[in-house]
DNA sequence: TCTGGGGTCCTAGGACCC
DNA sequence: TCTGGGGTCCTAGGACCC
């Protein structure tokens, strides 16, 4: 999806829409440690990028539009419920267009349409899942198609927003060999770096480095970058497993030295994580934390326990026992994480195993389709800042 | 770029087992 | 007393992704 939480924010605001739009977090009610979530294209073209700072973000629409009459940023916090009651009626049409679909996060998804197209009619079904996303839920997609995911995921992104990229077998190597090799999955800020100094730039060239070589300085990721920079990827597209951890994190507005205070935020989380896995029927057997001191070293501590457990007074009590290493360290965040995670439907539930499916089942049915009505009329997030 | 929140996977060393 | 070979689990850190 093309800067999905904006376009939401525009679905239900027709007002924005060409407008530049910013959906941060952290910025309210005189906070100052926000972060961008997504930026819409409009808010892009000033130097707004996600992940960057809310008042880096704010300070350069505000200082390119300081003409009172020019183009005003809009300014909305996160509200996840909502963009993720568009997500599942998204994900709804792609369930219904292809034979197995892996849903990568809320905006984003691989399709198998290995039997529901060809390649000399792939650009029509792409446009087709396009069409069938703006004229059903009313926010725009972007799309790739090639032979495998790897290659495909490029596509999606090479012709951003709104764009349609079909990536034929006979293409793929063409393609690619331009890509530079920052935009390959799997190369981040740090590989990118190392790459460069190997002299590698593009895709083609990391698609001729010697494979021995990247295997040396990447481990078996190296090996993986080149196949990838091939268009070998032989992954299946599978649906995604259950969830191998869950955590909850908050960030401090300034760094804390009193060790009371971060204890009392951490056994907040512990409280949030444990009522995360509970309504998941998630069990855990490994309670951790994590900490982090200035500048930004990240600190993780973890415990694992006999059995999987879904106790809230052990999460609390094993955070608040890790996180005392740290009680004279100074804290700008603090997390907890359950992970070893069980789903043990059965322990649980006891729906009884002999009489069919029990009335609770019906209940809680019900229950999760009023859910996706509900938080739409919240206005809790509302505009912070049009200016 | 002085950095929010929620995840995944990989690596490496140590303890421990047979 | 010294020590082969193969394996698992746990913890901590790092890179990456959305």
């Amino acid at each position: 999806m093309d800067c999905f939480y904006a376009s939401c924010e525009r679905r239900r605001e027709p007002a924005l829409r060409r407008e530049p739009v910013i959906v941060g977090m952290g910025y309210e009610a005189g906070e100052t440690v926000g972060a961008v979530a997504t930026a819409s294209y409009e808010a892009r073209a000033h130097g707004v990028e996600s992940a960057q700072a809310i008042s880096t973000a704010l300070d350069r629409l505000l200082r390119r539009t300081a003409d009172p009459d020019g183009p005003s940023a809009h300014y909305r916090s996160v509200d996840l419920d909502y963009y993720e009651s568009v997500a599942a009626d998204v994900k709804a049409i792609l369930h219904d267009l292809a034979d197995t679909v892996r849903e990568v996060s809320i905006d984003e998804a691989y399709l198998d349409v290995t039997d529901r197209t060809a390649w000399n009619v792939a650009d029509g079904f792409a446009r087709h899942v396009k069409q069938r996303i703006a004229r059903e839920v009313g926010v725009p997609a972007s799309v790739g198609v090639a032979p495998d995911m790897s290659t495909a995921k490029i596509a999606s992104d090479h012709d951003k927003p709104d764009g349609l990229v079909v990536v034929p077998p006979d293409d793929v190597k063409s393609f690619l060999a331009p890509i530079a090799v920052a935009d390959v999955h799997g190369v981040g800020p740090v590989r990118a770096r190392e790459l460069r100094e190997m002299g590698i730039e593009t895709a083609g060239d990391l698609a001729d480095a010697d494979p021995y070589e990247l295997t040396e300085r990447f481990g078996e990721r190296g090996r993986d970058l080149h196949d990838r920079a091939r268009g070998r990827d032989d992954r299946p597209v599978e649906p995604r497993d259950d969830p191998k951890s869950l955590s909850r994190e908050s960030a401090f507005d300034g760094a804390v030295d009193d060790h009371a205070r971060v204890r009392e935020q951490a056994l907040t989380l512990a409280d949030a994580v444990a009522d995360r896995a509970r309504r998941k029927d998630a069990l855990y057997r490994t309670i951790g934390v994590k900490v982090v001191t200035p500048p930004y070293d990240v600190h993780t501590r973890a415990r694992s326990l006999p059995g999987p457990v879904d106790d809230p007074s052990l999460v609390r009590d094993v955070a608040a026992d890790l996180l005392a290493e740290f009680a004279d360290a100074s804290v700008r965040k603090v997390g907890v994480r359950v992970s070893n995670l069980s789903f043990a439907a059965g322990e649980q539930a006891q729906l009884g195993g002999f009489d069919g499916p029990t009335a609770e089942e019906t209940t809680t049915e019900a229950g999760a389709d009023d859910d996706v009505t509900s938080p739409s009329g919240s206005d809790g997030q509302a505009s912070l800042g049009d200016f």
